[in-house]
DNA sequence: CGTTTAATCAACGTATTAGTTGATCAAGGA
DNA sequence: TCCTTGATCAACTAATACGTTGATTAAACG
């Protein structure tokens, strides 16, 4: 799977248009299928006005595209840029909680130096990268 | 694994939090292990009252959390946050991923337009964007 | 004590955001 | 053609976000 390089501003825009829970409940519906604007406006209290502007939001952001049918314009769902967007986040995630696991192998070695028996887990040097 | 339950009040401060480059870049500083303020500040042109803030956005999103040592306040990542965000992201992606592959099976199945028995998911489209 | 170091608080300017209402455009259908 | 439908544009307001500088707290050190 490819997944190509996303530009810190793509990164900017997809997790402040993540921030809001208008934005959040459309993605949640366009998981199950693509719809128009005003079958997205439907379910809320504001505006359609204030909804298409949450739809040009993450069009921007990239978490979504939008067609032409007639005077429709469905909209759908990218998942690929909420990839990119997990990708980043499981980046320094497993780093740290790799680093949290070896931490915990070392205290364990040194508060209780009797029990310890495998001494399998690697301790130091773990940096490096941006 | 359990993952506790986050709020929509959560998801929007974590989303916010993780939408700005400095806080990203801090939080990529963390995946390395915990850090002061003045450490973490050090690799921006901005004031350290600028990072103070950053840090306190990132401390209300749940995703850092300070210890105290001596006048040293470090800061600490807290990757069951991450965790959350990856998880909520993941739920519709999959989720999307999964209608997407089904369609496909279905465009192949069916080289000729035969009975079209789901209406919600349209057909005729063409992904692009920048 | 007084000084240094680490960090936050307070007040402020500016920019961006989310919402509103009213007007406008664009594609069909009668 | 005129009318309806789907959606956007334009202008405006209120609230929030990011950065600044200056003052302040709090612990450690001499």
């Amino acid at each position: 799977m490819i997944l190509s390089p996303v530009s810190e501003a793509h990164l900017d825009r997809a997790f402040a248009a993540l921030a809001d829970p208008v934005r959040r409940a459309i993605i949640a519906r366009l998981s199950r299928g693509a719809a128009t604007v005003n079958e997205l406006a439907e379910p809320f209290e504001i505006s359609k006005q204030a909804v298409s502007k949450h739809i040009q939001v993450l069009e921007l952001a990239g978490l979504v595209s939008r067609t032409r049918d007639a005077q429709r314009r469905p909209v759908h769902l990218e998942a690929a840029r909420l990839e990119a967007m997990t990708a980043w986040i499981d980046r320094y995630r497993l780093a740290a909680e790799q680093r949290f696991r070896s931490l915990d192998a070392v205290l364990e070695r040194t508060t209780q130096p009797a029990i310890q028996a495998d001494a399998t887990t690697p301790i130091t040097d773990k940096e490096q990268q941006s």
